[in-house]
DNA sequence: GATCACGTGTTGATTTTTCAACAAGTGTTT
DNA sequence: AAACACTTGTTGAAAAATCAACACGTGATC
């Protein structure tokens, strides 16, 4: 892709997110952002359509990034190296993720990355057939919550314990499912 | 002038004096500006025609910008606020002076800031006729020798005081000569 | 001596960004 | 109700940056 388009991408949303921390969603406009950004107006319209269409693409991008931080990892899934890059990489981009996850997200963030998440689960469980003899619905939405739960109590208390630390917790508390379900 | 124009020229400057603190001018290669810049290689020769060149807007650049601290300081010329302000200037921007000063400027810089200031003060000394009486070359350089050697000390010494100090200072040394030369 | 890797400076076609102007909507002030 | 300031979304022409390719020079390596 042309780096004029990655480089304004980048600019708007880093500048969108700025804003977003400092007047809250309702408040911004697009003449704002190109302000801001020292860009032209219409250089904004020629990447999104309006202000929402930006919020959603941004949250698309985050919940990417933080999704190939785990795929990027040695291990195929559920191994404790994956989990310690994506907290390592939140722990790194605390700030964007605390203003995502926070009052003014708006609660998008949680709901994409709750359903990405899910479905990474519900395939993983699906791997080994004889877990389909029951219901993998409450399954799936038991350990999906827990793990977001985890890491949104992690970055809104502001990462009261190392990546280290959490990790291994949350290997421990997976533990038994890791056995049970996953065909490693 | 167009936004792009001022960014990358903005950007290819960054760039050049962050390399030149790194491994010098001679080492430098346009493709190394380009590659860390992130841009193509033909825009920089959009704007410069080599390296040299480069080196020479980029002084001329930053001689103006210093003297521009002075210019739009409240009053004319060589009172204490326009000395302040400059020196308030070279603290913000110390690491840019200190390189372009220093060894890797290779001198370019300095003779340019010199012939500068000495024009300057030549205009200043000739504002009161009488003083054409006698020869004012001497006192020119002399008294631009005086400030820049002044100026070249306090960088090269990581500013030894602070801002306050050294306009006093300066204006204690130059006080016999703004009552003899200057009309205000 | 040939080859290779690398830097230079330039070219032309293509894409992106800029700029200024527009019509339309909204809310505030007089 | 009219005037005002401000934001929106769109337009077309102009300017800029991009990309891939070129010929050329230089110095190292085989």
């Amino acid at each position: 892709m042309d780096r004029r388009i990655q480089k304004t991408r980048q600019l708007i949303m880093n500048t969108f997110l700025d804003l977003l921390a400092e007047k809250g969603f309702e408040k911004i406009t697009i003449s704002d952002i190109a302000e801001r950004a020292n860009i032209n107006r219409g250089t904004v319209y020629l990447h999104y359509v309006d202000k929402f269409d930006l919020l959603d693409k941004c949250i698309e991008t985050y919940v990417e990034l933080l999704l190939n931080h785990c795929a990027n990892s040695t291990d195929t899934n559920l191994s404790a190296s994956a989990f310690q890059s994506v907290f390592e990489y939140l722990e790194k981009n605390f700030t964007i993720y605390k203003l995502l996850l926070s009052n003014e997200g708006v609660g998008f963030f949680r709901s994409r990355l709750y359903d990405i998440i899910a479905q990474t689960v519900t395939e993983v469980i699906g791997i080994k057939p004889e877990n389909n003899a029951f219901s993998n619905g409450i399954t799936t939405h038991f350990l999906t919550s827990g793990f977001i739960g985890v890491l949104e109590w992690w970055i809104n208390n502001s990462m009261p314990c190392n990546v280290q630390e959490i990790t291994e917790q949350l290997m421990f508390l997976l533990e038994p499912y890791t056995k049970r379900f996953v065909s490693l």
